[in-house]
RNA sequence: GGGCGCGUAGCUCAAUGGUAGAGCAGUGGCCUUUUAAGCCAUUGGUUGGGAGUUCGAGCCUCCCCGCGCUCACCA
């Protein structure tokens, strides 16, 4: 490590310490509350009107370093909350307390014992009789200053650089309690998730994140290579198949919270990995799991956040049901005019489209370019939560025709703030139809196509052993946690997003 | 990958083509109820990297690196 001028200075006192029999790294904490739990402590003392309080110790950061000669104010925060500490001479001695001006800076670990009062301005703090050092910074924190207004903390030229903020995200958590709180809420969506797929009969299973053959989405995969078995592997670019494979084999409610990998562009809301639900319903078709999807997100938002209407950026949403139900085609045919029941033919529609001087590739085949009107027209209408159903049969390979209409697919897929939330259909499960459906695929696409899925024979005879019908559905954990943050990227509610390689 | 923008001290930010600065942090002092404590003094820079234009470049030009926005891509 090259440290700079102000981090030498603390390596110096790291030597200092150690010199005056001091352990800058102490083996052993010794704490008996956490600075949430000392607050509580005392409030309840003082409610009771109870005098005697016990010696408690504390650990956490040293976050303020305010010294007025022989008395010091100082704040340290744990994960709990940020507490004052008063240091007097009186109580802590002359030798140590010039320790702390000697050895001590903002961002190291301390412990300090002593017993809890109220300042004369009121603040709750510790009247330390001791204290030493549990781990020594090197580098100082990234946040100039603190200021408590009304009980809040206000911080002051923190830090904000965005690179920064991820590269070193430890850094930014340690600073910016408001980030904290974002993968609180993410990981309570988790739970709240599980908590209602469980409730619901689901099982939580694990299937292989290294594939021999990759399918279940239109994706480029990522490829990794196993040594011993001379195999090319590839990272999972969905569960889907998996997950199908199980409900053959007699679950009949599977569902995986876990990573996928899809190798391509990276924006504001695609990440290289990402975090994804799947859940796959034995005897239950797409309009089954339309009606649990609903439930399910009223679930996690009463759960985390108490309230079925929040704000996202200029729009308050409300997730309470029943949500909008539009067939995909009559939701196209609102905003652009387009009926595209008249254009059977991609060269048919694209004519259309590009007389109303629409912008798109036109060697699209004419799902891709139902899915481009889709996305450039309908997609920023849907604010409030919309279910758009009936998906046309080339760009939903995996779905079950819709009775009387072999074109389209019993498929819908949910969008909030004009944003895909999930995806999900009544699952294909008739073998015969499925092969078909994969070699047409294999012709779309071109032969060097990596969007072009491999053929995947076991999967095909899993589906002949039988699977029952199946409802399927899938959602971005990352984009769930984006709506109820209400982040406007993908990379705050991933803790380490990936950024280009640099130098260093 | 294309377009636009940004990159200055540890952090947040200034600086007409003309001596690189401020606040906080740091360092040395004073100060026994402060809370961005205060006061006095003081250190700190290859202005992302490289080349060019110019008497002179943080600023203008070109190349490179990184980040942001956006388009393309993305079931």
């Amino acid at each position: 490590m090259e440290y700079n001028e102000l981090e030498k200075i603390r390596v110096e006192k790291i030597h200092r310490m150690r010199a005056a029999g001091i352990e800058p790294y102490p083996t052993r904490a010794n704490v008996t509350h956490t600075c949430r739990a000392a607050i509580e402590l005392f409030e309840s003392a003082e409610a009771k009107g109870d005098p005697t309080l016990p010696e408690i110790t504390l650990a956490g950061r040293l976050r303020s370093i305010r010294p007025m000669g022989k008395l010091i104010f100082a704040h340290i925060e744990d994960g709990s909350a940020r507490l004052q500490l008063f240091l007097r001479v009186n109580e802590v001695g002359e030798n140590k307390l010039e320790e702390l001006s000697e050895y001590y800076d903002l961002g190291d670990f301390i412990e300090a014992s002593g017993t809890l009062f109220r300042t004369r301005t009121g603040e709750i703090s510790l009247r330390v009789n001791t204290f030493r050092m549990l781990a020594k910074a090197i580098t100082p924190l990234p946040a100039a200053k603190d200021e408590i207004v009304d009980g809040k903390v206000v911080r002051h030229a923190t830090l904000s650089d965005p690179e920064t903020r991820y590269r070193q995200r430890y850094a930014d958590l340690a600073v910016n309690p408001e980030v904290r709180q974002i993968f609180r809420t993410r990981t309570a969506i988790v739970r709240a998730l599980q908590e209602f797929l469980d409730k619901n009969d689901f099982l939580e299973v694990e299937t292989p994140i290294l594939q021999p053959i990759y399918g279940g989405a239109a994706a480029r995969p990522f490829i990794t290579h196993h040594n011993q078995l001379k195999q090319d592997l590839y990272l999972r670019i969905s569960f889907e198949l998996y997950l199908k494979r199980l409900n053959v084999g007699m679950f009949d409610r599977v569902y995986e919270i876990g990573r996928d990998f899809r190798n391509e562009g990276v924006s504001f809301k695609h990440n290289p990995e990402f975090t994804q639900l799947e859940f796959y319903m034995a005897y239950a078709d797409y309009l089954k799991v339309m009606e649990l999807t609903e439930q399910m997100i009223v679930h996690v938002c009463d759960k985390v956040l108490g309230a079925r209407r929040f704000p996202y950026g200029d729009h308050v949403i409300d997730v309470t049901p029943p949500w909008r139900r539009l067939e995909l085609r009559q939701g196209i045919l609102d905003v652009t005019g387009i009926d595209i029941d008249q254009h059977p033919t991609a060269e048919s529609l694209a004519k259309t489209m590009h007389a109303k001087g629409m912008n798109f590739n036109p060697n699209y085949p004419r799902g891709k370019l139902i899915d481009t009107l889709l996305g450039d027209y309908l997609e920023p209408t849907l604010i409030q939560p919309t279910f758009l159903y009936d998906y046309p049969r080339d760009i939903s390979p995996l779905a079950k025709a819709k009775p009387g209409n072999p074109a389209i697919t019993e498929r819908f897929e949910g969008f909030i703030a004009g944003m895909e939330l999930c995806n999900a259909f009544t699952e294909l499960n008739d073998p015969l139809d499925q092969e078909a459906r994969f070699i047409e695929m294999g012709n779309t696409y071109a032969e060097d196509d990596e969007e072009r899925n491999p053929i995947d024979i076991d999967y095909l005879r899993a589906m002949s052993y039988g699977m029952p019908p199946i409802g399927g559905f899938g959602m971005g954990i990352d984009r769930l946690t984006m709506l109820l943050t209400n982040q406007r990227t993908i990379r705050e509610t991933i803790l380490f997003p990936h950024l280009r390689e640099r130098d260093e």
